[in-house]
DNA sequence: GAGAGGGCTCTAGCG
DNA sequence: GAGCCCTCTC
């Protein structure tokens, strides 16, 4: 059969294996995807029916091209696979069994920041005091939900301290809110198909007759709920086989356990287990480098990887002077790397810790002039002028969604501000009305003025308005008819500010997106379009045949690979990024970030490190990542950057061993700003420092600048080169 | 109620 | 540095 042929022998092993329960357990790029993609397409091609395929991925990025590649080898059939994220394919499932949960299917999906906002409404309303913010509330109820704590079992059993116990009752009123939204957080996406799995005898015999493969990919990163659901609809018939690798989990911080992966032969009684072990990936140098950190961690499965591709190049680890001079260094060998070898810049990823490194990756590959893409980040969906309007839909589509109402009230400005909505917001708690109700009825919240209620009576009517049109227009009509109805592009281009002009452009970008998905989905409404949009990840967006650098932090290049990659930021306190902190399992899990990041390469990796880094508004200095330490010296080269040369036009010395010289030495840089002193600012370039006040943090100068006049400025935040 | 400006806090990774 | 909130002025 010409569909096996790419495969060696323990693979088509795992592709053929077809009895019961099975797991492969393998490390990176031994060709696990591989084997899943190329397993679907042979159950298609002896006769499998495709709907009855359930093949769970961890991005939509990863479902779209597995199933894109199945089509290639088997054709159009491969289309009715039930393919995608464990949200995207439980959000589907729920909104059609909705009702049985008594919600509504057009419920809102809510993200991170969105279910912040509420945790914060919560708080306000319920007037609780908690020495804490909102979004670390959120993210201990998250916790709770993820390990599938109720509010009721939490504040009965485990909410101790004064503290836990308001977070319980936050917990406690943040769910109910959420219910009388009608939406769900992403974690209900989790936990309700269990509720309703769980209380719906019938439901579940449905999709256990439905599903009769269930195959997981990443499977070392599901979380408790997850493996929950995966029992539930495992019945004694039902296939499933799941992929993963123990070395690569690296989302225990959101809830995952790798115990799933530990146990999946208690968990699935007579479960076989299968085994890669050629990498087909990453020359021997890298896999050696690699091997070398992980071998460190104590808990892991016993792994043989080998490889029949060559040596290649040893890692390169370069020492730089601070993020700027490591930015230049990257760009340095980028172009080097792009000349000597037959590369194109796509072939090319940077990776960092956290997103905040990119700011001077992306500074220095701009004035160097190598283009390059950002994947993640704040991401578009996620950005204000685009969730604006998005708020709109949703309120179009689902009335109760307060969260949504609040955030469009006043937006764009129409005279209701926040006194008159706390007005409403009481007058429908207490008649126990919706928002959206009560906006109808704003005559009677004697509270408001007479002035605002018109204001409230209008928006009222152009909500209205919308909500009848929602039928009879195209989701593509219906957008931009509104969109130009609100005015949002005309006020950005009148503001005409270099922020307004991104709003701007993001708006013109969200609607090309919308006429993209209709394209694509001719006959889709508002609903199809949000149930999309909730669920778009920071990778889904990745477009590899761009010819760009690629950069991306470690947790989304999960699953990719690249010729050439760096691993930029190696540095106690970025990677590991809290190793103070961090207990031995949460060193673990950083060192298997750290493997990720190295076994993503095929060809060449650059380790960078920088001495000194300007992070919070302060220069820090810190040692080199321990996990550089822990590589095998036989398979790396040390190379120099900026280290004793000056760097840049900042003045200052770089001390290869003594931190506190350093520390000293920029102190006395601080110090030597005197009154008569010229210096330049990145904002309003050169001037001369008329008078300095105050000491250490909250010293201030003022300056006299030739362009700007004068100002008093923050010597802390100013960032003020002397000439 | 809007808008400007100042002060204060937070600061990881993500579906 | 960014984002949020408070205060002050119009
Ligand atoms: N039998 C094979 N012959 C040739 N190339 C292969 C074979 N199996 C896999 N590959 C290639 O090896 C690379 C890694 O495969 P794949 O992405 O499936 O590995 P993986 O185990 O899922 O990796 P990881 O866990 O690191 O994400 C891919 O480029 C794939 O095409």
């Amino acid at each position: 059969m010409k569909l096996l042929k790419s495969l060696n022998e323990s693979q088509l092993a795992a592709v053929e294996y077809n009895s019961g329960p099975h797991i492969i357990v393998a490390g990176a790029g031994s060709g696990k995807t591989r084997v899943l993609t190329i397993k679907i397409a042979y159950l298609l091609e002896n006769g499998f029916d495709p709907s009855t395929i359930l093949a769970l991925t961890f991005t939509n990025k990863a479902a779209k091209e597995m199933k894109e590649r199945v089509i290639k080898l088997i054709g159009k059939k491969a289309e009715k696979i039930w393919m995608g994220t464990f949200h995207s394919i439980f959000a589907r499932i729920l909104r059609a069994e909705s009702t049985r949960l008594n919600y509504q299917p057009n419920f809102s999906i809510y993200d991170k920041e969105d279910s912040v906002a509420l945790v914060s409404t919560v708080i306000n309303e319920m007037n609780i005091s908690i020495d804490s913010t909102a979004n670390n509330v959120h993210h201990r109820i998250s916790n709770l939900k993820n390990q599938m704590i109720s509010p009721l079992e939490f504040s009965k059993n485990m909410a101790e301290t004064i503290i836990d116990k308001r977070i319980a009752s936050i917990y406690l009123e943040y769910n109910k809110r959420l219910f009388e939204n009608n939406a769900m957080d992403f974690d209900d996406l989790l936990l309700k198909p269990i509720e309703l799995f769980t209380n719906h005898a019938r439901v579940l015999q449905k999709y256990r007759k439905m599903f009769k493969y269930i195959l997981v990919d990443e499977y070392q990163d599901t979380n408790r709920a997850q493996y929950e659901i995966l029992k539930l609809l495992t019945a004694p018939r039902t296939k499933i086989c799941v992929v993963g690798d123990d070395a690569q989990s690296i989302y225990g911080w959101r809830g995952a356990e790798i115990r799933n992966m530990l146990e999946f032969e208690k968990d699935f009684p007579k479960a076989k287990i299968f085994r890669l072990e050629q990498n087909y990936r990453s020359t021997k140098n890298i896999l050696s480098a690699a091997d070398s950190v992980i071998k460190k961690n104590t808990e892991q499965i016993a792994k043989t990887l080998w490889t029949e591709n060559n040596d290649g190049e040893k890692l390169a680890i370069i020492k730089c002077a601070d993020e700027k001079d490591e930015a230049f260094q990257i760009a340095k060998q980028i172009k080097k790397e792009i000349s000597s070898k037959k590369l194109s810049l796509s072939d090319i990823a940077i990776f960092y810790r956290i997103n905040s490194q990119s700011r001077a990756l992306e500074d220095g590959l701009r004035k160097n002039k190598i283009p390059y893409k950002i994947i993640g980040g704040v991401e578009f969906y996620r950005r204000k002028e685009v969730k604006d309007i998005v708020a709109y839909l949703r309120i179009l589509s689902n009335q109760n969604d307060e969260e949504s109402l609040l955030r469009i009230m006043n937006f764009p400005q129409r005279g209701i501000g926040n006194t008159s909505i706390s007005k409403m917001i009481a007058f429908s708690r207490k008649l126990e009305l919706s928002l959206f109700t009560t906006m109808s009825r704003v005559f009677e919240v004697i509270e408001v003025k007479e002035r605002i209620q018109k204001n409230v009576k209008q928006f009222k009517l152009l909500l209205d308005k919308y909500i009848d049109l929602k039928d009879k227009l195209s989701l593509m009509e219906l957008t931009s008819a509104l969109v130009d109805e609100l005015g949002v592009l005309r006020m950005y281009k009148e503001e005409n500010t270099p922020e307004s002009k991104t709003r701007y452009e993001n708006v013109q970008e969200l609607l090309s997106g919308i006429q993209e998905f209709s394209k694509n989905n001719p006959k889709a409404t508002i609903e199809d379009f949000l149930a999309d949009v909730s669920l778009i990840s920071g990778v889904d967006q990745f477009d590899e045949t761009n010819n760009s650098v690629t950069l991306m932090t470690v947790h989304s290049s999960k699953g990719l690979e690249f010729p050439v990659v760096f691993v930029t930021g190696c540095e106690e306190d970025i990677f590991p990024l809290n190793p103070k902190f961090d207990s031995d399992s949460q060193t673990e899990e950083e060192r298997r970030l750290f493997y990720v990041a190295l076994t993503r390469a095929e060809k060449k990796i650059f380790i960078t490190y920088a001495r000194s880094r300007y992070r919070f508004g302060e220069v820090a200095y810190q040692n080199r990542s321990r996990f550089i330490e822990e590589i095998d010296p036989s398979f790396y080269d040390e190379l120099n950057g900026g280290i004793g040369r000056k760097s840049g036009r900042r003045k200052k010395v770089y001390y290869d061993e003594f931190y506190q010289e350093s520390f000293d030495d920029f102190d006395q840089e601080k110090r030597s700003l005197r009154v008569g002193s010229r210096v330049t600012h990145e904002l309003f370039g050169m001037g001369k420092i008329l008078q300095i006040t105050g000491s250490g943090d909250t010293q201030r100068v003022t300056i006299a600048f030739e362009e700007h006049g004068n100002k008093q400025l923050l010597v802390k935040f100013a960032n003020l080169q002397l000439i």
